[in-house]
DNA sequence: CTGAATCCGTACTGGCTGGTCTACTTTGGT
DNA sequence: ACCAAAGTAGACCAGCCAGTACGGATTCAG
């Protein structure tokens, strides 16, 4: 992992090919979440996607373009499975749902892997720029989300409007990595609710008074 | 990494034999820190610590036994820069101080390598159960610290007493190592800054008013 | 139908990796 | 002074790794 070239120049791609294409980056990010990205090798790629070595490097160059196309992978797969909450997220009730589910996703597997994107980024951030700015960007678009979200509260008078929804939301993404991290290495989903409790409090915090009665308690 | 056997029974060492053993590890320390435990190869290990391949593999059984050892290293210096500031740590202004000194080290090497615990933890913690068990007691043992200084404001009638220092030194914790982990990302200390920042906050908010004028604002 | 591109299988290689072996030198206790 | 243990050196090896060579099978445009 030094340069990781950009990816073959798109050529005409059948839709068989493209199948195994798919089939093989998704049996190297399952690879490369479990051992790492340096722990995987090709012979297992080839083998864990039923493909061959000739098929591998005919799809990519190298390595490092099966890593950039695991990555792209990835950070897809995450924000498809926080999308559902974060694309309509508008209140601090629904900020709380979506904790809820992560804490149970989290806990369900007592943090093993960690996050895809987070271990990811440990492992490349300093290895590969293209990477990091890959990666980089895949956080920051997390972070829109939520801060989108955020600041659809505010709209809504639920907010104080001079919170700052940008940096509430990397504050959150935040502990959610570190959460992750320390559910991790404790094998327990408890140091992710606990760091997103404290994340999202600080939400809470500029909540306002809401004028009538409307929604219910807690 | 797999199974990590105990260190060698701690044989005899003579003074010269203890020192070529520290840089050995220490050497080790450093290439894994920057290019990752599967990054680094013995041979780089031997260069850089300008021993011999003989010498490594007398003082260690194998690299998981070298491994461990870097842990060991790397856990105690971390909390070497951290001690300074939690072992007296008693005061909001405390806890101030030890962020913005953090914030300031991740800041001057815009975040370059992530924490040192954090890499291996990401690295480890799902590969070698051993290591998992030393890198999670590190994380506890660094929870404690702010723990008992959180305590130490309780008992200083600072902090409400209903306040739980074990679960805000975890929220704290995990903020700085998602912290790390986006500074690193995004080569820039804003992140941590936010992210202690927000932990913190969540300390402050349970602060008692003070009775007296003593010490003085912000 | 045809031929060129895409797709696929397998054997192979050169270099690297963790780990071993044998032999030489230094140290420290008595 | 002696010698066993500790320390050191560097050659060596078997296996593994990323990447290549080359020949054959499918597919698709015209």
């Amino acid at each position: 992992m030094t340069s990781a070239g950009a990816e073959s120049p798109a050529r005409r791609l059948t839709a068989r090919g493209a199948l195994t294409r798919d089939r093989i980056v998704r049996a190297a990010a399952e690879l490369m979440h479990a051992n790492g990205v340096a722990g995987t090798t090709m012979d297992q790629v080839v083998e864990a996607s039923g493909t061959s070595k000739s098929q591998l490097y005919h799809y990519f160059d190298d390595k490092d373009a099966l890593v950039t196309a695991v990555i792209r992978m990835q950070t897809a797969r995450v924000m498809e499975r926080h999308e559902p909450h974060l694309e309509q997220l508008s209140s601090l009730q629904g900020l709380r749902r979506w904790r809820d589910a992560v804490v149970r996703f989290v806990d369900e597997r007592h943090g093993a892997h960690g996050c895809a994107i987070g271990s990811l980024a440990s492992e490349l951030a300093d290895q590969s720029e293209p990477a990091r700015i890959l990666i980089n960007a895949a956080f920051q678009n997390w972070e829109s989300y939520l801060a989108a979200g955020i600041r659809r509260m505010q709209d809504r008078g639920e907010l104080d409007a001079r919170a700052d929804p940008a940096e509430l939301a990397t504050g959150i993404v935040a502990a959610y990595q570190g959460g992750y991290l320390l559910s991790q290495a404790r094998r327990s989903g408890r140091p992710m609710a606990l760091a997103l409790g404290f994340a999202i409090r600080n939400v809470e915090a500029l909540a306002l008074p809401q004028k009538r009665a409307s929604d219910a308690a807690s």
